[in-house]
DNA sequence: TCTGGGGTCCTAGGACCC
DNA sequence: TCTGGGGTCCTAGGACCC
């Protein structure tokens, strides 16, 4: 803990869903949910319009289609202009301080010590937020975020949550206890519903009362590391420092299936697909890692992993890909898979040989590897004819004739697009044929205006 | 039409080594 | 001729985060 309210976190309010919605005018303030879109999706985001009926965050797309009215735009997500967005944020942080450490897409800590010549008084540190608030929904096109501020990452965090959504919080040093000890327990990051259930069976609420635990209670009910750390997170003792860097660890890629599959033959050619990707990944990023690892999940969602860890890292997708192969054979498909996942850890710096290997072997199958695993994840092939599998509902489109808009729905062989823009008006819905030759994957919108600059 | 995908960190037991 | 004891690596699973 810092005598100085020196650490910023900001946390961007529903981002991909604040995002669809700057693209797409005719989103604006209705519910928006953006996630998984199949039968098996669960909700990445709703926005505060759809968090009214009661969607949440990882709950079941089905559940929140039921929630939900009419109206309500189930999308998939567009990563690409989520990345874009996020890019211009955090370079924003990065002329406040050197010391930016992003947390997640939507998520950053910005060490404010570490930045030049900043008034570090509750004042100052407040009016520094506000202009970084300004500039980002100015940059953004309209994205908010709720910004905290305080003596650690522990304070900045509870404080960006505490007003949600475009919040600005500054919790004066001295008064952390004051703000933490009301809070319940499960605001706390790292207690989780195991943590909260175990807590409850022992009186504990309210951050105060964990602050009324041993230090050896609190070790019996959640571990050495864990009840230690919930220990000092109570007395906001938190010294974690803003790190700008922090390698990967470990790089993975999985699938849930849209029904369950036993094929021997068709796994191995998804784990071949998965292991590409791995692959291309780690080489484009210069990693190569020694334990390779197959995560199952069965019929009946218990979920397993096995690995091996090899004598020397690879990055090569047949090694990966047939070490994963013989880690299911063991396993065995029985009663069904639901999902299959393939990744690789244990990682270090460099990989051997591999850049002569890059060009010539990957772009294309990168793209094999996709279609591959696009094509079994998709939906029936009896709901959903070969045509509208191209088709995907919020996908960026352009039509050679009405110009750039993006896909509401398909199904009947036709396709439902909104020709519109994030510097239009709402734009008028078109009903054309799935295999409308004019129709063509587009490129996430540009939606700075050209007056702003590069 | 129950339960995504990409990660991180921790724990615990067994093997192995000195 | 029941008994060491750390330290490290590997494997598997679980909790948690966004």
């Amino acid at each position: 803990m810092r005598r100085e309210a020196s650490v910023l976190h900001l946390d961007l309010d529903a981002f991909f869903a604040a995002v669809e919605q700057r693209d797409k005018p005719s989103l604006r303030g209705r519910p928006v949910v953006v996630g998984g879109v199949g039968g098996r999706g669960v909700v990445a985001t709703a926005s505060y319009e759809a968090r009214a009926y009661g969607a949440r965050s990882a709950m079941p797309t089905a559940e929140a289609r039921r929630r939900c009215p009419s109206g309500t735009a189930f999308l998939g997500g567009r990563f690409g202009a989520y990345r874009r967005t996020s890019d211009v944020v955090m370079a924003l942080l990065r002329e406040l301080s050197p010391l930016v450490e992003p947390v997640s897409i939507d998520e950053a800590y910005l060490d404010l010590a570490a930045g030049a010549g900043h008034d570090l008084s509750v004042d100052g540190v407040t009016a520094l937020a506000r202009g970084l608030k300004e500039r980002i929904a100015a940059a953004t096109g309209g994205v908010t975020g709720s910004v905290g501020i305080g003596s650690s990452k522990l304070m900045a965090k509870i404080a960006s949550d505490l007003d949600k959504p475009d919040g600005l919080v500054v919790v004066p040093p001295g008064s952390e206890l004051d703000v933490l000890h009301p809070l319940p327990v499960t605001r706390l990051s790292g207690v989780g519903p195991a943590t909260a259930e175990r807590l409850h069976q022992v009186g504990v609420k309210t951050v105060a009362d964990l602050a009324r635990k041993s230090l050896p209670d609190l070790v019996g009910l959640a571990g050495r590391a864990h009840g230690t750390g919930l220990y000092q997170l109570a007395r906001a003792e938190d010294d974690r420092p803003v790190v700008a860097e922090r390698g990967a660890k470990s790089v993975s890629q999985e699938e849930t299936f849209e029904r369950d599959l036993t094929d021997l033959s068709q796994l191995n050619r998804l784990i071949d697909a998965m292991a590409t990707r791995v692959g291309g990944r780690l080489r484009a990023s210069a990693l190569s890692g020694r334990t390779v690892t197959l995560k199952l999940r069965r019929y009946d969602f218990t979920t397993i992993t096995r690995s091996q860890t090899l004598p020397q890292p690879t990055d090569d997708a047949r090694q990966v890909a047939s070490i994963a192969r013989r880690l299911l054979v063991e396993a065995g498909t029985g009663g069904g898979l639901r999902l299959l996942g393939v990744g690789v850890s244990g990682l270090s710096q460099y990989a051997q040989g591999d850049l002569f290997a890059l060009d010539v072997e990957d772009a294309a199958p990168e793209e094999a590897a996709q279609a591959e695993t696009a094509a079994v994840a998709e939906e029936p092939a009896e709901q959903l004819p070969p045509a509208e599998r191209r088709w995907w509902p919020g996908q960026d489109v352009v039509h050679d004739e009405l110009g750039p808009g993006w896909v509401w729905g398909r199904g009947l062989g036709r396709v439902t697009v909104r020709f519109e823009g994030p510097l239009t008006a709402p734009g008028p819905v078109r009903t054309l044929a799935a295999d409308d030759p004019a129709l063509h994957p587009g490129d996430p919108p540009e939606w700075r205006t050209a007056t702003m600059g590069p």
